[in-house]
RNA sequence: CGGGGCGUAGCGCAGCCUGGUAGCGCACCUGCUUUGGGAGCAGGGUGUCGGAGGUUCGAAUCCUCUCGCCCCGACCA
């Protein structure tokens, strides 16, 4: 392809919407264009790149058993509402009506199709295992779309989903998929880590995300600095510190007071006007859940686990309550709940056992009470881990390690679904005893473009980005750095052919600009290999070979040239 | 959805407060010179100033409504 040829709009100025690097890089050298908030035209080089990891993924789940499929992007409402989630999943989920008023929306994921797919034709447990999979554009109207590929409204994704007539066989796939994950990435030349993870809104038992290490990550994942747990902090557990018994220190009880703090309702504005540490607060959260009425608390410097106390509470669905049931549950606004003479459930999370002479709202407005005492003030039904992890915490797993938080960007994700929706929508086989059973289900996902965005992010200096080969748009980038002379014309034409023979895939910029705009361009651009062809290489019948991610430039015999690229190519990096 | 901000040339922005008929840099077009890291000179403006309505002799500028985009938050008392 030559520069002359290709719709590639290079800039030299991000549109000032471009917040994280790959976003900027990848509208900068023309991969990528918006058309509406969330939504990207690929323009031929980013739709170039989109290939390549999507080849990267077919080849390996290909190699892995499954079987690619394409399922329609509209979907009719009955399959969600069969599987309840058409009232479950909100506002992301974007709703149409045909012609006639029926009901539509637009996958954003499509368990529920896969699984319909599969009921009607699977009776038996010869027919099993299945693994398919598509890759194809996905639309989940996000709340706030930003960074590009990162979070699209519309985007391509992998979903896979597997089907088995044994836990064992699922518990196998879930590793085969597990195991091929970590082959696309490492394929794709990423560095990421496999780690725990919550289940969201796909549901199901447990799963893993893959994260790409980089700071411009979404998520946050802990990771012990001795053993080899990680997971998302969402997810991730936390050895309850202490003893577990109040009062070791040498701090004795002091009576209940009740103070006055007029239009203190932060921990850091109480903390601040008392003069004390945060972790002396003991934060009241009052929770609406299918379980009642909740009262959960955790120490003023930590924040609350929604998953942790969902979990704990074993409660299906749960939020905070709002004004006016907070005032019903504390008869004070919301700022001022404590746990003193509260009449609702309480659960805390074990932290709060050592806290001594502590501080809380006293159920009624501008007022605290200090020195609270667990037990002689007020009572814990429950106690449990509830609160999101903070750099240094000990580790679950290992006897002394200390869990670090690392910033990551999920790429990837293998679920665990088990029966949740086979049961609801009657997917179902008989086994070798005839009875009927429920199949169960996996789910594996990989964000197309999204991976596309980590690498750079991962692969980018100043001048642009800078692609593994593995990515890349083109092998190889050749210059010409002057088109109006014959011998470097004919020269570069002459390599472009023989590299093209060779089967690479090769651009060169044929336009009448000067060295430095070519330069910069393909600074820009990242494509790995650059070859310059000039007057003073010529002299020698050489041109200069130049790796995008190093500084040097080696001369090289234009005869030598294809059995180098190709050498390097090969190499994979 | 709540708060804040922005919308002026393809991109980045100024002008708006204090109304007077639209500008800067880059890009783009023409010509000449130049040609190894974003060239120089000369010429060219490519714009419903997001849209609609209003105030005014006169609106990019003031007012109202509306659309779009961006940032922060959106359960953290």
């Amino acid at each position: 392809m030559k520069f002359s040829k290709i719709f590639l709009p290079t800039l030299k100025d991000a549109p000032s919407d471009a917040e994280v690097v790959s976003h900027r890089l990848m509208v900068r050298a023309g991969l990528i264009r918006k058309v509406a908030s969330g939504i990207y035209n690929y323009l031929p080089l980013g739709l170039r790149v989109i290939r390549k990891v999507e080849n990267i993924v077919r080849e390996e789940m290909n190699k892995a058993g499954a079987q690619e499929v394409s399922m329609p992007m509209v979907v009719p409402s009955e399959l969600w509402q069969e599987s309840g989630r058409w009232e479950v999943y909100g506002k992301e989920l974007l709703r149409i009506k045909d012609r006639h008023e029926r009901d539509f929306c637009l996958g954003p994921t499509h368990e529920e199709i896969i699984t319909d797919m599969v009921r009607g034709e699977v009776r038996s447990y010869r027919q099993l295992p299945l693994n398919l999979y598509q890759i194809q554009t996905k639309f989940r109207d996000e709340i706030r779309p930003r960074f590009g590929l990162m979070r699209g409204r519309e985007f391509i994704m992998k979903d896979a989903y597997s089907f088995h007539a044994t836990e064992e066989d699922a518990d196998k796939e879930y590793q085969n998929m597990y195991d091929t994950y970590c082959r696309i990435f490492e394929r794709c030349g990423l560095k990421f880590r496999a780690v725990e993870a919550e289940t969201g809104a796909i549901g199901g038992r447990f799963s893993h995300e893959f994260m790409v290490l980089a700071d411009t990550g979404e998520d946050a994942v802990a990771s012990c600095n001795k053993c080899n747990y990680a997971a998302n902090v969402e997810r991730a557990e936390i050895k309850s510190q202490g003893s577990g018994v109040r009062g070791q220190g040498s701090e004795k009880d002091k009576p209940l007071e009740k103070v006055s703090t007029p239009g203190m309702k932060t921990v850091e504005e109480v903390s601040g006007f008392l003069k004390t540490a945060p972790e002396r607060l003991i934060k009241t959260l009052i929770y609406n859940s299918d379980k009642g009425i909740i009262a959960a608390l955790v120490r003023g410097d930590h924040e609350m686990n929604e998953a942790k106390l969902k979990r704990t509470l074993d409660a299906s669905w749960l939020n905070l309550a709002d004004e006016e049931a907070v005032r019903k549950a504390t008869n004070a606004p919301s700022g001022f709940a404590g746990p003193v003479g509260l009449k609702t459930k309480i659960i805390a999370d074990y932290s709060i056992q050592t806290i001594i002479n502590g501080i809380t709202g006293a159920n009624e407005a501008d007022a605290h009470f200090i020195n609270v005492n667990l037990d002689r003030d007020f009572k814990v039904g429950t106690f449990g881990d509830l609160r999101m992890v903070v750099a240094d915490d000990l580790c679950l797993r290992c006897a002394d390690g200390k869990l670090e938080i690392f910033r990551g960007i999920e790429v990837g994700h293998v679920f665990k679904l088990g029966t949740k929706y086979s049961e609801a929508m009657n997917a179902t086989f008989l086994n070798e005893k005839g009875e009927e059973k429920s199949m169960i289900m996996g789910c594996y996902g990989i964000g197309i473009g999204r991976t596309a965005a980590a690498s750079i992010e991962q692969n980018h200096d100043e001048k642009g980005i800078i692609w593994p080969m593995p990515l890349a748009p083109f092998h190889a980038h050749l210059i010409p750095l002057n088109v109006n002379d014959k011998a470097i014309m004919t020269t570069a034409e002459a390599v472009y052919k023989n590299l093209i023979n060779a089967g690479l895939d090769v651009f060169m910029d044929d336009r009448d600009e000067r060295a430095g705009t070519k330069f910069n361009d393909a600074d820009l651009i990242g494509i790995p290999i650059r070859i310059t062809v000039g007057s003073k290489a010529l002299k020698e019948s050489s041109v200069e070979i130049k790796m995008r991610k190093a500084a040097d430039v080696s001369l090289i015999k234009i005869d030598d040239v294809k059995k180098k690229v190709l050498e390097i190519v090969s190499s994979g990096r």
